[in-house]
RNA sequence: GCCCAGGUGGUGGAAUUGGUAGACACAAGGGACUUAAAAUCCCUUGGACCCCGUGUCCGUGAGGGUUCAAGUCCCUCCCUGGGCACCA
């Protein structure tokens, strides 16, 4: 007779069916169990699925099961962000409209999930292209317009001559589009607004509760882009006497202001009229924005010819334009001390300006004279005033209160945090639900208006501009206010805005209303939220200031989206991240078909622990896949003995058997504890081959006694549960092979039986002056004068101890006896 | 420059509170099975040395330190990856 072969192919295909039809990844409201609500980033339907999503949705999968394995209410639901450029490239490119590329993209990526045995609810699939998903896009800007968190401004924004359209700050860091990576430009263009300002503080005070549950990269990372500082506002004026503040964090060196910097944009420099000054503001006005913030930038000025006086000591020094200061950011002008600020120093020596102690150090006093750079350390404030002699750090809450107390001074929290432009100058978003009328401005569309549709039949006469301007049945409409004459807003929501909210739109979206309110308060907030680090300050910042206006209109009732964040790490070859320029990447098609889903699972799990980067390597993949081999040979060779009725309990068994039983137990527990309390996937693996390990090195005549047909039941009813959630279709077909009629995908978590996780004899070893000289087996609970009195008599620590004097010995009881001689 | 994470065999990676460094796997080598190969099963595998042993010494980026004991803790430095960087 030939053994049966692993035909993964079929094998995979036949339980993915049953499961189907018995709706085992379904979730439903129970309110006698505790939910779990695990979610993976959706992806954008690019058209195929990359090792990246496998990579990610395995490691989700993996918890979803395990999750319910252990009893949870899980909800695990997947769809699209299917807004987005790609689109319209491909429609500009093959002339197809942008919604059948997307819902062609759909279909596909789709049939691949389900080719992996992802264990999704597909009756909660969403997609953010679908009028019934934007339309409440629309209908929070209109409530968050009423809030006054929404406004239209015109300003400088980046401009990507690529993507044609504008970026959020966040999208363009350093100057660079985020998509598409081209050099962005600086345009001047009305624009629609979210206050995300506004929730600075919330945002911040958030992270202390996430905190242990959020890696605390991201943390960090949000922090610094929240960029929160606390200083004073400074009232200096001119000689003139008109106001000129500025915002400094440094209070305490304000005695050593020399010079003040303003930034060329400002307004106040319109009275300037020399010639020389004019032209170094238009040259500066003209640099690209990327060289502005680059950070090997010259930093270059020239003296404006005004004077500012400071309010503190009387003194009036020069004000310089400077290339380096920021319109943006505080007043667009500051107070310069060089001998306190390293920038400062380096331009004051530039363009020989004094420099002026006010911070010294008591250790070692400084002489201006001998000073080749700015001191920035702790010291006692001199030259100072009333505030001369005491330390510079008190020195700030000090002069803060003398300035608020004498009216030129106010303590100001700023934060380098902008608010998110969404106006896309796009044909596939979701549009911005405003009409423009000559009599009434810009108004909203009302409520009952919505959605207001993005229309589908378009041509881009391969023009990559949007066409929503062209057409005249989507443009021209009337004035929801006066009943007037008016044009629609063509331009497009930032497709940001689509993922900012569909983890809660996923627990109803079929709902004729935002949410369901009884699913959305059952299933949020989120409880896992897996997904790519490279979110960490644009994604995950926008769906936590949207869940939090959410909250504010009492849509949801937690704060924070997402209580636990996992970012797991890129999939690597060849030294680099896979993509399709550096031409190494693995499709994951080829890969299920020569190994099958099982295979490829287990190796994403195995290779790597998930917050790690993965190598990826063939030989790797051959190596799960001999396991999964080493499995099923092994099932289909003694299966016949399975008797489940059979209990190893009260059974004598031998010292084989006893020890085989031992490791199943200390396995079980080993891979609980790796996958629920370490999330280290690879080692839970690991401790699962060895098992089989164990199985492989057992004489095999033992599993034909009762002892061991007994041993040889629990060793399944324990291990195939177990592998279920990594391996699902193997783990289930073999649990069928075995006779049983239930499903794995209903099964509980095996448990252990923790007296049998102890050896009954351990290997102790026996160290002299910490080096290892013997090792015995012993008893795990022998006293530590037991143990002390084996070591002793040890042949071996006899030879290392003899003619010595013991000086000390140290025992780890069950590990380790040291004896220290001298 | 500042902040965070790392640096362990030929490779991916283990080592949970300081207590046997290198689990598990890949690669390599050897054996069994086979006419042969593949597959499978078994064994060896950090380095050096020798009296080939439950042998000695070395070994977790480098150098110091604490300790009976350090991959793990402390100090200094080097390197890699990530983040921030004219934010006043």
């Amino acid at each position: 007779m030939t053994e049966r072969e692993y035909d993964f192919e079929s094998i995979e295909m036949k339980w993915q069916k049953i499961w189907e039809e018995k709706g085992a990844d379904r979730s439903e409201i129970d309110p006698g169990k505790e939910k779990y609500y695990l979610l993976e980033m959706f992806p954008y339907p690019s058209g195929r699925l990359h090792m990246g999503h496998v990579r990610n949705y395995t490691i989700g999968d993996l918890m979803s099961r395990f999750m319910r394995m252990k009893g949870f209410n899980v909800f695990h639901p997947m769809g699209w962000d299917s807004f987005g450029l790609p689109a319209e490239n491909a429609a500009i490119k093959n002339n197809i409209p942008p919604a059948k590329w997307t819902a062609d993209n759909i279909a596909n990526m789709k049939k691949q999930l389900q080719r992996m045995g992802f264990s999704y609810d597909w009756r909660r699939e969403l997609t953010t292209f679908s009028k019934d998903y934007y339309r409440w896009n629309q209908w929070m800007f209109l409530k968050m317009m009423e809030r006054g968190l929404v406004y239209k401004k015109k300003s400088s924004v980046n401009w990507c001559p690529q993507c044609q359209t504008v970026l959020a700050n966040e999208q363009a860091e350093n100057g660079i589009c985020w998509r598409c990576e081209s050099l962005v430009e600086e345009k001047d263009l009305e624009q629609w607004f979210f206050k995300i300002t506004a929730y600075a503080e919330d945002l911040l005070a958030g992270h202390e509760t996430l905190r242990g549950n959020w890696p605390d990269q991201v943390i960090t990372m949000q922090r610094n882009w929240i960029g929160r500082s606390t200083g004073l506002r400074i009232n200096f004026s001119f000689d003139t006497g008109e106001d000129f503040p500025i915002y400094t964090t440094r209070p305490d060196t304000v005695y050593g202001v020399t010079f003040m910097v303003i930034a060329p944009e400002h307004p106040v420099l319109d009275r300037v009229k020399d010639p020389k000054v004019r032209a170094f503001i238009d040259r500066i006005k003209k640099q690209a924005a990327a060289d502005r913030v680059s950070e090997d930038m010259e930093k270059e000025g020239i003296d404006s010819g005004l004077k500012i006086v400071n309010p503190f000591n009387g003194e009036t020094v020069p004000l310089y334009v400077g290339n380096f200061v920021l319109m943006e950011y505080g007043t667009g002008a500051i107070m310069a001390v060089p001998a306190h600020d390293t920038r400062d120093f380096a331009f004051a020596k530039k363009y020989g300006i004094p420099v002026k102690l006010v911070i010294d150090n008591p250790a070692a006093p400084i002489r201006v004279g001998d000073m080749d750079d700015a001191y920035v350390d702790e010291g006692l404030c001199v030259n100072s005033g009333p505030f001369s002699g005491i330390n510079n750090l008190e020195a700030i809450g000090k002069i803060s209160a003398f300035a608020e107390e004498k009216g030129f001074g106010r303590r100001e929290t700023n934060y380098r945090l902008r608010d998110w432009g969404i106006s896309r100058q796009r044909y596939w978003g979701c549009p911005i639900p405003v009409v423009y009328c000559d009599t009434c401005g810009a108004v909203p569309v009302p409520e009952r208006d919505l959605p207001v549709e993005l229309p589908l039949d378009v041509d881009f006469h391969g023009d990559s501009r949007s066409p929503l301007g062209q057409m005249k049945d989507f443009l021209e409409t009337r004035c929801p206010s006066c009943g007037g004459k008016a044009k629609r807003e063509t331009e497009t929501m930032d497709t940001f805005v689509d993922s900012s909210w569909y983890y809660a739109k996923f627990t109803s979206p079929g709902s004729e209303k935002m949410f369901d309110k009884n699913e959305v308060d059952y299933w949020m907030p989120v409880d896992h939220y897996i997904g790519g680090i490279e979110h960490a300050v644009l994604h995950l910042l926008y769906a936590r200031f949207f869940n939090m206006v959410m909250n504010d209109l009492g849509l949801v009732k937690n704060r924070e989206p997402f209580t636990k964040l996992l970012t797991q790490g890129m999939v690597i070859k060849d030294g680099a991240k896979m993509s399709k320029s550096k031409g190494n990447t693995v499709d994951p098609d080829d890969i299920i078909k020569k190994y099958g889903a099982d295979t490829v699972r287990l190796f994403m799990l195995f290779a790597s622990p998930p917050a790690k980067d993965l190598d990826w390597s063939d030989k790797g993949v051959e190596g799960s896949f001999r396991f999964l081999g080493r499995v099923w040979r092994f099932v289909v060779r003694h299966g016949g003995k399975y008797a489940p009725g059979l209990a190893a309990d009260g059974t004598p068994l031998s010292a084989g058997l006893a020890s085989l039983r031992g490791e199943l137990h200390r396995t079980v527990k080993a891979v609980t504890i790796d996958i629920a309390e370490r999330m280290q996937f690879n080692t839970a693996i690991a401790r699962m081959m060895e098992l089989v390990n164990a199985l492989y090195q057992t004489d095999e005549t033992e599993f034909d006694t009762g002892a061991g047909k007994a041993v040889l039941s629990e060793v399944f009813d324990k291990f195939l549960p177990m592998l279920f959630p990594f391996s699902p279709h193997i783990a289930e077909e073999m649990w069928r092979m075995l006779g049983r009629t239930t499903l794995l995908a209903e099964a509980s978590w095996p448990d252990f039986d923790e007296a049998l996780t102890v050896k009954n004899l351990v290997e102790v070893v026996f160290q002299v002056n910490g080096k290892i000289r013997s090792k015995e087996q012993a008893p795990p609970d022998l006293t530590k004068e037991e143990l002390e009195k084996m070591a002793l008599d040890n042949e071996r620590v006899k030879e290392f101890t003899a003619g010595k004097q013991v000086r000390k010995i140290i025992v780890v009881p069950g590990k380790l006896v040291n004896v220290v001689v001298g």
